[in-house]
DNA sequence: TATAATTTTAAAATCATTATTATTTTATAC
DNA sequence: GTATAAAATAATAATGATTTTAAAATTATA
């Protein structure tokens, strides 16, 4: 389930934001780069408090806006498998998100095959697929 | 994509709550039934505006609460195609949600197919799966 | 380096939803 | 049918994630 990608460096992400026509500050760099290099789905929150250890004056406005403004200029994805909580994945390739209510992962899901009926002359534009439930380590432990 | 349903009576849901083990009041039988027999996977502020011509004694905690309660009693679920407004579906057949950005509808579709994988050793207790785009209708009348 | 434009901070505002508490309604015993 | 206990509801306050605002700081560029 795990994908190891290789890490953005920071000019890869310059390069990158470039070619999608984003200015360049030390925030939008830093917390892109968490999202593409860590691709753990993070909340805004759990954004803002990695953050902070290095770069003590961010502010959680910044987050949300910087976050709102990469959606915009679609470079990622906000994952809603939870109702009360945005996440945000850097990977814009189709696939699903699993939930695991014991530790509160979200694991990537490929999708091999879907089909719908009754779609006729509609126009798609974002699909999600989102699951709910316990993964193999937290089964094992026994944490529910 | 409409599915006719014969309609419940209230006499049907007196019985569906008695299975269920759901005291009978005023408003768990005419919320249940306005999604039931509406199916338009209003929102709570759709149904308080609604039930509130006929009850006007109604108040939003109140729907809040009953829908909360029949979550709990699995009889309704929540649909999440939209961030900020959570929507409620007295179907519990698997099915996935479209919603318009032109109208704003939600409708309902069939899945024919679906195949993951990577989800060995992991238990699952919902799956959701949530498209936006624009209806039939919509894109004839050129609204977008 | 100066200027204009954009980004950021800090704080207030928003908005859907939840919790609280007093009151009303419902279920059931008598 | 009436009394009693339990549950449901109304009105309101509280919550919490997110957005907005206005002033200060930073960045782009002339």
């Amino acid at each position: 389930m795990e994908k190891r990608n290789k890490r953005w460096t920071l000019d890869d992400i310059r390069a990158y934001f470039a070619q999608h026509d984003i200015r360049i500050s030390v925030y939008r760099l830093k917390i892109f780069e968490y999202l593409i290099n860590e691709r753990t789905h993070p909340t805004a929150e759990e954004i803002y408090q990695h953050l902070k250890k290095e770069l003590p004056a961010i502010s959680t406005g910044t987050v949300y806006n910087t976050l709102r403004y990469f959606l915009d200029k679609k470079i990622i994805q906000q994952v809603n498998v939870e109702k009360n909580e945005a996440r945000y994945d850097a990977t814009l390739s189709w696939h699903g998100h699993f939930k695991c209510l014991g530790c509160g992962r979200v694991f990537d899901l490929n999708i091999e095959n879907l089909k719908l009926s009754g779609l006729d002359g509609f126009e798609i534009f974002e699909k999600h697929l989102d699951l709910k439930g316990l993964c193999p380590e937290c089964l094992k432990r026994k944490k529910y």
